[in-house]
DNA sequence: CGCGCAATTGAGTTTCGTCAAAATCGGTGG
DNA sequence: CCACCGATTTTGACGAAACTCAATTGCGCG
């Protein structure tokens, strides 16, 4: 399931770009229209199913990918077998950025949504991110913001007791929002972000439910007690 | 204790640039004299005894630096005021990255080892790496080497039992060494790279020179075992 | 309505944290 | 050179937390 989309069609009055609902805060954000002329390879637009998969560790791969809309995970395989989720992407998050640096991807990534992304290629930025400032310093920004994300998952999401991990991690999930409510994973998913088996995800959860911490609006959609879940982190 | 060095002593037959042991792996090496000219601020050298602190989280600066030789810390403080240890910088590696998209350093920064540090002003960095590829291609290298290094963290350094964990750290702390001999660092830093006690670094510690997997040839200089502590993470 | 997968719960074991005490080490001064 | 001091490290005992394995329940989806 994919739709081509031409550059000039991406440039010239295609809905998908010129009214881009994450226009201001995309990639291409501060590209002319010449920047744009100077595409060799089209810029695609495609979209993933939830569970599909974009890419594994190591493909041999030549494009960067900005999340349209929708929630990837990037995972980490171990040598034993067991995988790691070491981040989260949304609207706006740029993927495959080591592309720029080497030839292949570090990690898996798997859509735990349904998923639109934008597909560009690599020589483009690299071309573009030195010739436009605007392009250059969103870049490093990307850049930046996958550290402080890895950063924080560190200490935030792999720290201290399973309660208070798994607390931090459904706060996490209201960022962006502006109600309480928020859509969590399955308890495998919920362990492999937290590094903990899913019996220990799934009875932390219970237990927040029997706390009153958080309700079950439906499957998987819950309302949090921010505070609530706030005074279980502060302990 | 900080030593100044003009640009032009950087530059011109200086033997900490010149002969700099790490000139090849360098930020700057691929500058040429006429972007040296550029500068309009000094690159400094400085010295960390064990134990200084270069700088703290939240503090506002304008530089970034890279490792000439010793061993760093980056440190990121939870709430609660326990730390923890998310990266090691070495020789050759960078830091303060994020000066170039804000104004604040992300981290608390503390000397393992007695350390040396070469600072570039951050303006001169971000003009430079718009005009120079090299420098634009080196600072995204290490960026990515950052994240990558971020995500191992994450996976081998955060994941699994203590053993585990502690044999991933050892064999680590080979890298880039000829010998199977390794510096190690006092239990509590341990303790806080593997979000361990320090008593439980210790008992990991402990173990495996029972276990005949390190051998202690002085005060935290060990021999290891490398096959036995790939066995450990094996399983 | 029932099938099948996911989630929950339970019981038992292992691992890890906590608190406390003992031992070791490095550095200092007599 | 040796003895002592303070700090770090090690070790022990106990309790809490998390994992494992297994059984059961619940729920989405045909």
């Amino acid at each position: 399931m994919k739709s081509i989309v031409s550059i000039n069609q991406a440039w010239n009055g295609n809905a998908d770009c010129l009214h881009c609902s994450i226009r201001s805060s995309a990639l291409f954000n501060g590209l002319t229209e010449d920047d744009f002329k100077q595409f060799h390879k089209p810029v695609d637009q495609l979209t993933l199913k939830q569970g599909q998969v974009l890419y594994n560790m190591g493909d041999v791969g030549a494009y960067l990918f900005t999340v349209r809309s929708g929630l990837l995970k990037l995972v980490q395989s171990l040598p034993d077998g067991t995988q790691r989720v070491v981040r989260l992407l949304y609207s706006t998050d740029v993927l495959g950025l080591e592309i720029l640096v080497g030839d292949k991807y570090e990690h898996d990534v798997v859509a735990l949504r349904d998923t639109e992304l934008c597909r560009y290629p690599v020589e483009a930025v690299h071309v573009l991110s030195q010739s436009n400032p605007v392009l250059h310093k969103d870049l490093m920004a990307q850049w930046q913001k996958a550290l402080a994300e890895a950063d924080a998952w560190l200490t935030h999401l792999s720290t201290g007791p399973a309660k208070k991990r798994m607390a931090n991690l459904l706060l996490r999930l209201l960022e962006g929002e502006d109600t309480a409510q928020c859509e969590i994973f399955n308890r495998e998913d919920m362990g492999s972000i937290l590094s903990l088996t899913t019996e220990t995800a799934s009875r932390a959860i219970s237990e927040f439910e029997r706390l009153g911490l958080m309700k079950k609006l439906s499957h998987n959609h819950y309302d949090l007690d921010v505070e609530g879940l706030q005074s279980v982190i502060a302990d």
